[in-house]
RNA sequence: GAGAAUAUAGCUCAGUUGGUUAGAGCAUCUGCCUUUUAAGCAGAGGGUCGAAGGUUCGAGUCCUUCUAUUCUCACCA
């Protein structure tokens, strides 16, 4: 501390870093005045007994029910010697009404230096206003903690039934950065924060009720497998080596069923490094589920199951709303292989094509390639350009080139293609999943073609990864694999139409 | 990475062809009000107009650069 420093004795005692309005200097101002009178700001307890939701759904009138709640609150209305305030609780809110010949002068003293976004604890009973509505009657009341900074308050208002909202918080950038903020002012992203944590735990207990087993695999890797992208890049020091940020947990799952399980699963947070957009992240959640001795078609009927499920269990129903469009996610779902979905789409003929050929068409098509892309490629190019965008009712696309899918298993019956699916929802992939390739010595040649195609300069063609390929020659049973990004199905089944909305911090630029 | 849009009070927004002291609603402060609910009534305070340069007698407004966000495209299982 410098001499100036210590000679200026800070009377207010804010901190520095805090830039204040007036609003704000109030507040601190309070906080003081508070401790002044004895009354701690930020005391340690309250013994809750119910919620605002609880006390609203078991009303019975003139019953005059003990309660005692907590919460932040939300809005006040002060008419000299009563007032009404509503307090805002995990559950909801509920108002209560103060009346100072309840609480007492000194009480309601105290209430009158409170702010809105001040967390209060109210003992009292519940009753009916004149105007209508379930309400606290206050006969105690103390502060809990001393907000000092303001909410943005938003305004409501019933029209015609209908809720209007005033003022709300609603820039989207002080929303993701301030998220704390979004959820006090925005109940509806409470709702959807909730629904992901359903959906999660629905699909939890839906797989560890099959019998599989949640288990955790590295995500610093010496070595990144398991998907075609470009990943982070870290640095241990003690073993001076770099290591990576997993973009999948593939490659582990499978080194499991090759020990001996039947079938494993892992949340997994994921990262790539790659652009962000609404539907992009840099770190993402996956669920990945490895299932022995099954295969591509039975895990097929699976994803319909699960899906189907997961939107009852969440909505109440088998369909929701995505980028504007109603998903009927009752099974079964279309099904179609790749070379099919594009003579459907473009009336071109793909099966059997050479790579010149496969060129060709595209440029018929109008599209522009990079002359260093291969075969598969080109028809991922041609299935993204022209047929993705307009499956929005949920369609297996099945049975793509060997070329694309390193990983999984030749097709039983034709020649050139893998047993592959992904489901497409609303234009966009939500899962991936494969009859897993379990010959060490094909999985050779595939890992091998991959590093040639790196060398081309494909740089998200992937790495040989010898210590896979010895647990593949250990042998692995036939085994079918599933990938499921978390957040675009949670964006699918709660209608938000941005990853951002869905994760409760997505990555910004530092402010 | 490219283009477009946006950035004004704590929040949501006005602000004309450049022209006195930058406005509104809510929030805040003071006073009144013991069943209100977008409570009400009367008054008051609150702004480095995203940042830095420039043009001009004069810039919230025009120009340049920068920063962040949003959207579109590119990239991207």
């Amino acid at each position: 501390m410098t001499k100036e420093q210590e000679q200026k004795p800070s009377q207010q005692e804010i901190p520095q870093a805090v830039s204040l309005n007036d609003q704000m200097k109030r507040r601190f101002e309070e906080r003081e005045h508070l401790a002044a009178a004895g009354i701690n700001p930020y005391p340690y307890s309250f013994d809750v007994t119910t919620t605002s939701k609880a006390i609203l759904d078991s009303f019975v009138e003139e019953s005059r029910e003990e309660v005692a709640v907590a919460g932040r609150i939300m809005t006040i209305r002060k008419m000299g010697k009563a007032s009404f305030l509503h307090i805002q609780d995990s559950e909801g809110r509920i108002q209560v009404y103060l009346k100072r010949d309840e609480v007492g002068e000194q009480a309601y003293d105290t209430f009158k230096l409170l702010d809105i976004g001040d967390i209060v604890g109210v003992k009292g009973f519940s009753f009916r206003t004149r105007t209508g509505e379930v309400s606290v009657h206050a006969q105690q009341f103390e502060l809990l903690s001393k907000s000092l900074r303001p909410i943005p308050i938003a305004k409501e208002k019933e029209v015609d039934g209908q809720k209007v909202v005033y003022d709300a918080f609603s820039d989207r950038e002080l929303r993701y950065r301030q998220r704390y903020v979004d959820l006090i002012v925005n109940p509806e992203v409470r709702g959807t924060f909730i629904k992901r944590t359903r959906i999660v735990a629905f699909m939890r207990s839906y797989f560890a009720s099959n019998g599989w087993l949640e288990v955790e695999t590295p995500i610093l890797q010496p070595i990144y497998g398991g998907a075609a992208a470009r990943p982070f890049t870290t640095h241990h020091n003690a073993l001076d080596m770099e290591l990576y940020l997993r973009i999948a947990n593939e490659l582990y799952l499978k080194r499991l069923i090759v020990g001996g399980f039947d079938g494993v699963y892992e949340f997994a947070k994921d990262f790539r490094n790659e652009g962000i957009d609404r539907f992009h992240n840099p770190e993402f959640t996956q669920v990945e589920l490895y299932v022995a001795y099954k295969d591509y078609v039975w895990m097929m009927e699976l994803v319909e199951d699960l899906l189907h499920q997961a939107c009852v269990e969440v909505n109440g129903t088998g369909t929701t709303t995505f980028l504007g469009n109603e998903i009927n996610l009752t099974p079964p779902f279309r099904r179609l292989t790749i070379a099919d979905s594009i003579r459907e789409f473009t009336g071109m003929e793909i099966r059997g094509k050479s790579e010149t050929e496969l060129r060709n068409i595209a440029k018929d098509l109008g599209l522009e390639l990079d002359p260093k892309i291969s075969s598969g490629k080109i028809i991922d190019e041609i299935f993204g350009e022209f047929v993705e965008p307009k499956l929005i009712q949920p369609t297996f696309i099945t049975d793509y080139p060997e070329e694309m899918s390193p990983l999984a298993k030749k097709h039983r019956s034709e020649p050139g293609l893998v047993e592959r699916f992904e489901l497409i929802v609303g234009g966009k992939e939500v899962c991936n999943s494969f009859s897993e390739l379990n010959d060490p010595v094909v999985q050779r040649e595939r890992l091998e073609e991959q590093a040639r195609l790196r060398q081309r300069g494909d740089d998200e063609a992937m790495v040989v990864d010898e210590d896979f390929l010895r647990a593949l020659e250990y042998g692995m049973p036939p085994c079918a694999g599933l990938g499921i990004g978390i957040d675009r199905m949670v964006m699918l089944l709660t209608g938000e139409d941005s990853i951002r909305d869905v994760i409760f911090f997505p990555h910004l630029k530092p402010e």
